[in-house]
DNA sequence: CCGATATTTAACTCATACGTTAAATGAGAG
DNA sequence: CTCTCATTTAACGTATGAGTTAAATATCGG
């Protein structure tokens, strides 16, 4: 719904690949061109080409021409979106889980006011695997 | 390489589906059960049972049994590596931006002392190599 | 045990991802 | 102009992702 979902989509989708995260870091240390970016893999100048689309699709690098080659570069801002939900969800992963060590400690002082009816945290925790 | 790799395969790829964002987001909230997890979306519920099927795998969350129904929880620290991938990524990003505004005000500099011989802000200067 | 409810599994479709090799493009150098 | 180098596009195979409907499984409540 939120118009970002897509931005946000290409971006996780395009870190979902350990080739593209390490092409990210190796251009952490500065611009770059395609060949000198393929160079530790084992993979096809093709695939490295696509893997680089997929890069500049999501935002994440950006490639300009210069003479016969193209010179590849993070894209300024271009993680923001990623790290922006990340932050977030590192918020609320925190606050979700306090929450429940919260909810865990009401349980426990409702069941030492002796208020015996429907204690159950866990209910019903019998045996699993019953065999058919 | 790193043995890690696959767990950020996994989370990344998790978190590059929109409905699988939002699960979480609602998570956020407090755990729940498959069938109220699935309420707010347009598709069916074997659906939402493989969302909930990936981000398990991807270690975002946990599912327990508990009567009928499936308790549905954000899993903690499960987020963990992707956070600590993207902290680095911040950093590395910024660094090397802030690397290329140096680069830039050195060219400038080279400029300015009148070498006007091939003073082209794009080309030349190549394999910096620094190791970082 | 039976029937209802919650959830998953099976079987299938369609689209997209990732890799390959071979051919095409674009720019510099001779 | 032609040769060469860097990179992309085309065409293809195969695997995986996301959705569907129908059937299976598991647990509770009577």
């Amino acid at each position: 719904m939120t118009p970002s979902a897509e931005i946000l989509d290409r971006a996780f989708s395009a870190l979902a690949d350990p080739t593209r995260r390490a092409i990210l870091e190796r251009l952490a240390s500065g611009p770059t061109t395609v060949g000198e970016l393929a160079e530790p893999f084992d993979i096809s100048l093709p695939a490295i080409s696509k893997h680089l689309a997929v890069l500049e699709r999501a935002r994440l690098i950006r490639r300009e021409p210069e003479a016969q080659w193209r010179r590849c570069s993070l894209h300024p801002d271009g993680l923001r979106p990623a790290l922006d939900w990340m932050d977030r969800a590192r918020s609320f992963w925190t606050e979700s889980l306090s929450n429940l060590a919260e909810y865990l400690n009401e349980e426990q002082e409702e069941s030492r006011h002796g208020s015996s009816r429907n204690t159950r945290k866990k209910a019903g925790r019998r045996s699993k695997k019953r065999g058919v």
